[in-house]
DNA sequence: AACGGCTTGGTGACTTAGTTACATACATTA
DNA sequence: TAATGTATGTAACTAAGTCACCAAGCCGTT
């Protein structure tokens, strides 16, 4: 097996839609596409910005997410290895700016698409079509799952919820910063911190510096 | 000009995309078409339902809206003529459910396509790819919109910039409850009441019972 | 080791928003 | 006019967000 041809092997496992592909767009595909390596903390997009080109993640992750005034965050969603940035897909084909910011977590390596080999093949193979429509359609389920976390839910819950999600398997710990949390559900650090606080208190966690011990899920999960 | 080719030209306005569509497409789309009426408080899509055809609406609106545990209620975006629920292309296309409430606020005229038609005209027409896929865009930038607003916006502003964008031209007032402004705006009747009473006790408007009336609209874009 | 600067977390006081539980006021129809 | 239902007012309380500042831990330099 040849280095491209190993390569090529990598971005099927990762991109499955493409395992179904005709031969032809199987090679169009493979001419057009451009890999790149992306660091950490590259902004992928600006609020405002036009879009070029799509991003198909084969690893690493993305953050989207949007900033108020007041500097606070909040997620809206990530994607990660074999998906794109649809938001970029859907300001693509109606013309529009991108509405929030995206950027690198993890190094990622991506497949670079521009804009107008996209848009010609949305319109020319089914299999693209349903990748593109199949992404957007989850993006656009994904935020309307957040509208209704911040509209209606209780921080307390949002956050316990987020702690139990983001521990390891076994490991029980998270690394991270209450600054980060906060702008993982759009709130301000204080609120993080004096939930945080009362979670240890009633013993539910253990708190120290850039990291939470989680000691009764149990506790968590009732909120 | 007989009374089909009136009803068409009346749907050709009410649906501009139709003005550059094919001939094909133009036969094949008043042949599949099927015009029904909606009336008022119809609920089109409950939440969790599988959506089996897309309306196409020629005159009135729908409001599609998420509900909370605690029987609040958010509006997340609404669409009128020209529009169709692309909340339903996109669970059709997907296969996903009906992830919200859309519900009838004015009669509606509107043309209804089946799942199975819209799928096959996707793939088919690009006029249409470009109507499902402008709609589908457009509908996720509202609700980051509506995200936004409610993660970093203070009350106060949005009821404020409510009042304003839901009075008529030159009227100033406003026929509508408290309890139907807390449901656009996601909080409860409470809160609204409260503010309503601050604006007015600041001299910006006057209440009375179903009613709103605007004095004084720069003291309200000023918050 | 001592210093300074930076990051992270803690805290109190205050404002805004959401909840609970009623009390009034108005409007429609029996 | 009595009864009922809808709309609004309000007080008291809890939850969340803001502001201002402090303290502790961390890291590099001298």
């Amino acid at each position: 097996m040849t280095q491209i041809e190993q390569k090529i092997d990598e971005i099927k496992t990762h991109l499955p839609f493409l395992k179904n592909a005709s031969p032809e767009f199987f090679k169009e595909f493979f001419t057009q596409a451009r890999l790149q390596k992306i660091p950490q903390g590259t902004t992928v997009f600006w609020e405002g910005d036009a879009c070029h080109s799509l991003a198909l993640l084969l690893s690493g992750t993305v953050r989207v997410f949007k900033t108020g005034e007041n500097g606070r965050e909040i997620t809206l969603y990530r994607f990660g290895a074999g998906e794109g940035c649809i938001l970029t897909a859907s300001c693509i084909m109606s013309g529009g700016d991108f509405p929030a910011i995206a950027e690198v977590e993890q190094e990622s390596e991506a497949v670079i698409i521009p804009a107008s080999i996209l848009k010609n093949w949305v319109h020319r193979y089914e299999i693209w079509r349903e990748f593109v429509l199949g992404l957007l359609a989850q993006r656009l389920s994904n935020v309307i799952a957040t509208v209704e976390e911040i509209a209606f839910r209780r921080m307390d819950a949002r956050l316990a919820e987020w702690l139990l999600s983001n521990k390891g398997q076994q490991s029980s710990v998270i690394q991270t910063t209450h600054h980060k949390i906060a702008e993982e559900l759009g709130t301000a650090r204080e609120v993080i911190s004096r939930l945080l606080k009362d979670f240890e208190m009633e013993g539910s966690i253990q708190l120290s510096r850039g990291e939470i011990k989680i000691h009764a899920p149990d506790k968590l999960i009732k909120k």
